[in-house]
DNA sequence: ACCTGAACACCGTTCAAGT
DNA sequence: ACCTGAACACCGTTCAAGT
């Protein structure tokens, strides 16, 4: 049974949408690749390596078709909203994104972009990178917590109403409801354009408030 | 050698420190603390349990002493603050917070309290606990981050330099002296500050723009 | 009540040997 | 060049049996 690294990687994704992150194995992967136990460290020399190639193949594309004359916050938006629908086209995809480092293609290519578009906007390179840094962490943070409450079995969800004490915890009584799981998208564009509306304000971009 | 709840979780703490989340294992825990593999069990269910009552424990007092007569947006500061350094208090502490769920009093102190914050500010119950939602996503994504810069041998840093190429990414490589590990203490707060001037946009405080 | 000892069902990784 | 087979050094968890 030939194998090509192509093969290993589109196994161990489609084993990734199968099992989920936590049953992802080098074992499960050999035999589901019809191989035995050694084999795809020919090809990968650790499964670090294999996440880190899974994490950039899920970002494929995630800059293309990028509206570069429309208005900065929009292009941020947009390319925020293509990195959310990355790690989500995968089971747990934002927790295998997250754990791995890899100056690959498609991970410059999404840092290049965000940090160019700021930089258009006039931040400095430096404002630019942390910038992003934080746009990145809400992205990820927030993707991570959306496929972790999709992957818990209904009983494995703590009961939360139960802990909370009408004393000791009004404030999350009173907003219990909406606190998911599952996440609505307005969840996600919520914070994103929180965040966004930072920076337009930053920025001097004018923002008319309104009213939270 | 008979142990209590409490000596475990200490000795689990200390181990963490002491090795990190990669090699804080059961079996070295019992070890560490003079006992057989099994022990443990008796007094926690499973790594699982363990790890969210290490999280917890690592919570405590993060929301003791805040100001509740300062701006909100003090406030708010404040306690991201405080959560930042709980989470640092461990050796990856932000790691082992965010693969945790557990509603137990220190936890929900702090959304108590940030829900808290944010409504008397004058948000809705829903908008407030989204709120809060991005401020987490935020300290814990920047701090695992940072932990994990701090976690890396010298030699295990991919060089993201070599990787760049100056045709393909103009904007990396001018910024690329602000692409940390380690990172300053500035880039916490820049963050932050971003996302909390977001919120003063919406609430209708004035804020004035300094130019990003 | 609390721990030991031993087992069960796994892991990631390596590497001589085969083809 | 690429894979097998077998091993090495681990895991988390369970549970009868001991005290």
């Amino acid at each position: 049974m030939r194998l090509s690294r192509q093969d290993i990687l589109a196994g161990a994704l489609d084993l990734l949408d199968e099992v989920g992150a936590d049953n992802l194995t080098m074992r499960r992967l050999a035999t589901a690749l019809g191989v035995t136990n050694g084999a795809t460290y020919w090809h990968f020399a650790s499964k670090q390596v294999l996440l880190a190639a899974m994490a950039e193949s899920m970002l494929a594309g995630v800059t293309n078709g990028l509206d570069r004359d429309a208005p900065w916050w929009e292009q941020l938006t947009a390319t925020a909203h293509r990195l959310h629908a990355a790690l989500k086209s995968r089971r747990d995809g934002a927790r295998i994104f997250a754990g791995a480092f890899f100056p690959e293609p498609n991970a410059l290519a999404y840092g290049e972009t965000m940090i160019g578009i700021l930089r258009e906007a006039g931040m400095s390179p430096r404002d630019a990178v942390w910038t992003v840094d934080t746009i990145t962490y809400y992205v990820v943070g927030h993707t991570i917590e959306e496929q972790a409450a999709a992957g818990l079995a209904e009983d494995d969800v703590p009961d939360l109403r139960a802990a909370l004490d009408p004393e000791l915890h009004p404030n999350t009584l009173a907003a219990i409801d909406d606190i998911p799981a599952p996440h609505p998208p307005e969840h996600f564009d919520h914070g994103l354009e929180l965040i966004i509306s930072g920076l337009r304000t930053r920025l001097g971009v004018e923002v008319v408030s309104n009213g939270g």
